[in-house]
DNA sequence: TATAACATGTAACAAGTTACATGATTTC
DNA sequence: GAAATCATGTAACTTGTTACATGTTATA
């Protein structure tokens, strides 16, 4: 359902082709969730059977021609509908990374550490993406509501990272 | 992969049957991820095609017939490698009720809040079930890592509530 | 002239879910 | 005697992914 949301969410602001969707989203960059090119491409055309979109063809110059996907009146009431639904209501995440920690008692102090550094490297580095694209944006105080996920995500990697480091400590301690 | 290294490390403690695995999974009451009955059941039977599991028939009075599977060692050495697999690498969760946010400024301010709000006594419910089965290890001091997903999940539903809090307070205070 | 970027899709597969199906036993 | 619990599974479906398939046009 999210999904839906985030696409009607997009083509509302700016009718737009397959490609550039993609682009949008094939990075974490803007939001905790991510498409694949066959999932963008169903989805237009599985928008498209249930009437929430139009589509025109396009051809800029000699380069490929593009399928722009245009919201109906359709497309704005499920639109409407769907956030508010998905507002009202939380979806539990699930966090695989998180189930492994269970067990870190059967491995050695050591080896425990190392793993966990090279898991900290990790969540560092997509911490800093986040923090990139939204220095990208310009004016990220005048931004609004769109700029919360990224916020959201921020938070998220710091308050994973600091319990990354309070295991650490703790293991280093002990010994 | 974290489904079967958690599998495995179920079995790992005690053999026992697949009815016996479900009650541990069915809730979030100890891991951030949950598994329905027919995954149950069909990982049960892959993990014995694999040779990780040997399977053995118990009856105990004239209830149901159990399958309860041991761990083999090819099982155990499958574990130990999904173990560092796991711990060493950041697998990124999704956060599809973050989506939604995005869109907070379209809607109504009073109809924002009170969507949020409703959003936020879920999460607080989910918050109060961790903390119940928290309460209900004995010993929590000695629990060693077992308690970490649980303590994750604690932190993660406050930070979100957090959240929520400060997103309903500016909008109440813009009015 | 090779490679990256532009542009769109299909087919086969993977993982997990819902709904279906069955049957005994304990509890109310 | 009805309902909940114990116990196991299959079939069909949903969602999303990887791999396959194709062709043009800038760019290095």
């Amino acid at each position: 359902m999210e999904r839906k949301l985030l696409l009607l969410g997009l083509l509302r602001m700016h009718s737009m082709h397959g490609y550039l969707v993609l682009e949008h989203f094939e990075s974490r960059a803007a939001m905790p969730i991510t498409f694949k090119k066959p999932t963008v491409y169903n989805m237009l055309s599985k928008m498209k059977a249930d009437g929430w979109v139009v589509v025109r063809e396009e051809q800029e110059g000699k380069r490929p021609p593009r399928s722009v996907y245009e919201i109906t009146e359709a497309g704005e009431a499920a639109f409407q509908s769907l956030l508010r639904d998905e507002v009202g209501s939380y979806t539990e995440a699930e966090f695989p990374s998180v189930v492994s920690l269970a067990f870190l008692d059967l491995l050695p102090r050591h080896e425990a550490k190392v793993l966990l550094e090279q898991r900290h490297a990790q969540i560092e580095d997509r911490l800093r993406e986040v923090n990139a694209s939204i220095g990208e944006l310009d004016m990220p105080i005048h931004a609004g509501s769109a700029l919360l996920p990224l916020r959201y995500l921020q938070r998220h990697y710091m308050a994973e990272m600091e319990l990354l480091e309070d295991i650490i400590k703790g293991l280093s301690e002990i010994e």
